[in-house]
DNA sequence: CTGAAAGCGCTTACAG
DNA sequence: CTGAAAGCGCTTACAG
């Protein structure tokens, strides 16, 4: 849709020189004489010009895009990511191409991950086919692809979990639950496993029973609830920790629509610390992650392998355990 | 960082014809002989050639990018309205570039904004000004620029005010306030002249003690909601109106922990119906926007355009008042 | 410091 | 139906 922009031999004849001098005025200052270079900037000026982004790439062999791939647009939980990727490539000159992995098929995610449509990518998701994605740079964020060796930005998530498991313990619980993420996810796996180690390092049992399935969904943790709503009342655990903060208000607005009290009756803690959960009621005792930070250092580390800095090493960013008003010592 | 990939003249050696016929056998498979297809075919597969796009795009002069504003990406409301134009885009043949207007500075949008970078503009920011964003064909979707001519894909922002206020007054509330948008929006400005003409509509006043500030965001419904506990009991609204989910969850969480129950005490209408709003307690009665439709019609639209087929006009989509629990009679 | 020229990898009138 | 050739709008060794 480029009408009758003008192109970098206008600005030549306009300032009187050639076309590769416009060219290194423009990217390359240092490389002309100052008299030349105010006479290119001032037929730039009347000219109106403006780069054309398809030819110089095509030149540079790049694209000058970087795509992020998302296992669900419409989750909130990575529009702060994207937020902040979208923060350090902006600057860097880089476009931003989202492409949600959930909804488009195979084929088209290939297609994103092709070199002449992008120079780099940011995975988002752990559940990709390692294979498709090694046709350029790649960084892993938050989740990862077992067996892709690429530089990872992540969270200790064990260790989180466990976080979140002391604090039940050190109130005073004794059966404290988990509801983990969907099946086969790295992110599901690592929560997991620290609520399992966390509960026996406390001396409790991570019994099957207070095991619930869920896929970080609101519905999941809808569903969840119910499943402990169905439990023998001295049985089921006195604390859930859930693998998310979606989850989390799903399970608890099921419960309080049963008559629990949340936290007198059951305590409950997140996972994410997404915007909203501060503000129900009661407001949501979670795992805080570093989003927007994910995100930007993400970037960086995308932009520095493009620039031939090359370090596969992971990035681990702290979390942070927000005490608010979902949990409390457990009754009697 | 395009390697050494096989490029188009790589195909037409092995298929034995020039690169003018494997380009017609690629992009207009009627155009060439049968047998030269499938040699060209057999070509593509051995070589494991891909096109090129920037080569592509300069030949043809357009981008294949087509450009979200979006104020604010890290705002949930936006995510599912960008899954739904992703969602026919990419099919297309389009890239899906987003830029936060609000993270980003002016001079990165009107970059974004450029057509050398992007073929068309779907803007979701009603707040831009109009003059950058007339250099190629541009949609607006939900919120829109006063001034600037192109179709827009929205809601019947009055009609929904309206709605929510007549449920209100159906069930017997004769003071019901209304928490407005930001100041200068135009979503704001039509759904608080829902509520303002709808409330005279029903023989209610829409008493300016019955309209408080805010900007969409959680924090200021908090603050909302502080202003109507500090109001005489006799006085203040027995039910009210926000202009946003957001904004309801905000309310509801600070007048729940001040001891009031809703819908007992105070009934609460949301607008948006944003996946969350169905799982807090109480549930929330909320104006429901099709928002992943208003993505893909946008999207439609842009297409459309960038097709030859101008159509000014606007598509108003349907909204829905879905009620749950946070509504109900007015006590006493 | 500057210019002429080649080339990035495609597509498409034009001629046959 | 097919090929030779020009050209999309830049950039960059190369030579001066």
């Amino acid at each position: 849709m480029m009408h009758q922009r003008p192109r970098i031999s206008d600005v030549a004849r306009l300032a009187g020189v050639s076309t590769a001098t416009v060219s290194r005025a423009l990217s390359n200052p240092a490389l002309v004489s100052e008299e030349t270079r105010a006479a290119v900037d001032q037929a730039v000026q009347a000219t109106g010009y403006r780069i054309n982004h398809a030819a110089r790439n095509l030149r540079h062999r790049r694209t000058g895009g970087i795509v992020a791939l998302v296992p669900g647009l419409a989750n909130p939980f990575f529009s702060q990511i994207l937020s902040g990727i979208a923060s350090v490539l902006a600057p860097a000159g880089y476009n931003l191409l989202v492409a949600d992995t959930r909804s488009a098929g195979a084929d088209t995610l290939l297609s994103y991950a092709e070199p002449s449509r992008a120079d780099g990518l940011i995975v988002l998701d752990g559940t990709l086919p390692a294979a498709g994605l090694t046709r350029m740079p790649v960084v892993l964020a938050c989740e990862w692809v077992p067996g892709l060796i690429a530089p990872r930005v992540k969270i200790d998530n064990r260790e989180a979990a466990a976080m979140a498991v002391n604090h039940l313990a050190d109130l005073g619980h004794r059966r404290i639950g988990h509801v983990a993420g969907p099946p086969g996810n790295v992110l599901t796996e690592a929560r997991q496993a620290g609520w399992q180690e966390a509960c026996i390092a406390r001396g409790l049992t991570p019994d099957p029973a207070l095991l619930y399935p869920g896929d970080f969904g609101l519905d999941s943790g809808q569903r969840a609830a119910r499943l402990w709503l169905d439990q023998p009342k001295d049985s089921r655990p006195t604390a859930v920790f859930l693998a998310s903060d979606e989850m989390a208000c799903g399970f608890i607005g099921e419960v309080v629509r049963h008559g629990i009290r949340v936290p007198q009756d059951l305590s409950v803690v997140g996972f994410d610390d997404i915007e909203l959960v501060a503000h129900i009621a009661p407001p949501l005792t979670t795992i805080r992650q570093p989003r927007n930070q994910l995100g930007r250092i993400a970037a960086e580390r995308l932009l520095a392998r493009l620039e031939g800095r090359v370090d596969d090493t992971d990035t681990v960013l702290p979390v942070e355990l927000v005490l608010r008003g979902s949990t409390a010592p457990p009754r009697g």
